[in-house]
DNA sequence: ATGGCAACCAATGGTTGA
């Protein structure tokens, strides 16, 4: 199975481009985050047309994340569960994968900028709560995977330049924590556990030529159960969707898994 | 000199993002 996480900031801006990447990768799985639409506003027609089933949590203007799949979507959960007041569409879950199925969920988790903040403290306690479903998850004892943007810079390894991102929300040791919290409940980060390379980016800014200069951060992963992350063969950083005309300012990120 | 980009909704600018 491969899966995808990619942020598409608005998927009605760029929809070329979004079924243009999605064709080239060719994935069984996609998890969007950033769609920038409501639910009923979603491109279904065009996602269909590439094969995929598609299971949205949209809202107007903002936000908005989906999980598409080639093979048939079930149980799906819209909302973090426990945190059912949250207003902003920021995660979806389902099961798919056919004969061998998987637990999927979408996330977009909160920037968390201006730190400190009231928004800074609204990211620290959306990371409480999925950190309380993530445990709950792993009690499936099945394949897992957590994928999105995680609005986390996991270490300074991770960006070019660490005092540019000293005083900002995705690099705070607070954010820092919550994201190895949820690897200490069990969960593999992808990249990190079989790429091991440092300096490798998801995102680079629209301003002040961040694309041109190599200056990104890594913000977007796929968090792997057990049962998951032992059959991760391979990830992969498509970073040619950042070169295209009118990109995203995010690009997929890509997992291998050899799922029985 | 401390900005510079892009999308959105609404409106010819303000908000948000990272």
């Amino acid at each position: 199975m491969k899966i995808a996480t990619w942020n598409v900031n608005s998927v009605k801006a760029r929809l070329p481009t979004v079924l243009e990447v999605l064709k080239t990768i060719d994935c069984d799985v996609i998890c969007l985050q950033e769609l920038k639409c409501e639910t009923d506003a979603f491109p279904y027609m065009e996602i269909e047309d590439l094969g995929y089933e598609a299971a949205v949590h949209g809202q107007k203007t903002y936000n908005g994340v989906a999980i598409l799949s080639k093979t048939n979507i079930e149980d799906v959960v819209k909302g973090l569960p426990g945190n059912e007041d949250d207003e902003q569409s920021r995660y979806i879950e389902v099961t798919t994968g056919g004969e061998t199925p998987v637990r999927v969920a979408s996330i977009y988790l909160p920037n968390g900028n201006p730190f400190p903040g009231e928004k800074f403290d609204y990211k620290l306690s959306w990371m409480k709560y999925l950190e309380a479903r993530a445990s709950d998850l792993l009690k499936l004892e099945e394949p897992v995977i957590l994928a999105g943007d995680y609005n986390v810079i996991p270490s300074d390894d991770d960006c070019w330049d660490p005092s540019v991102w000293a005083n900002d929300a995705l690099a705070q040791p607070e954010s820092r924590a919550a994201f190895q919290r949820l690897q200490w409940l069990g969960y593999t980060e992808s990249f990190a556990s079989i790429e091991a390379k440092s300096h490798a980016y998801t995102f680079w800014d629209y301003q002040r030529g961040a694309w041109q200069k190599d200056h990104g951060i890594r913000i977007d992963h796929l968090l792997l159960s057990p049962e998951a992350g032992d059959r991760l063969e391979k990830v992969e950083i498509f970073k040619a969707a950042r070169g295209l005309e009118k990109p995203s300012d995010h690009v997929p990120v890509i997992g291998h898994l050899k799922l029985t």
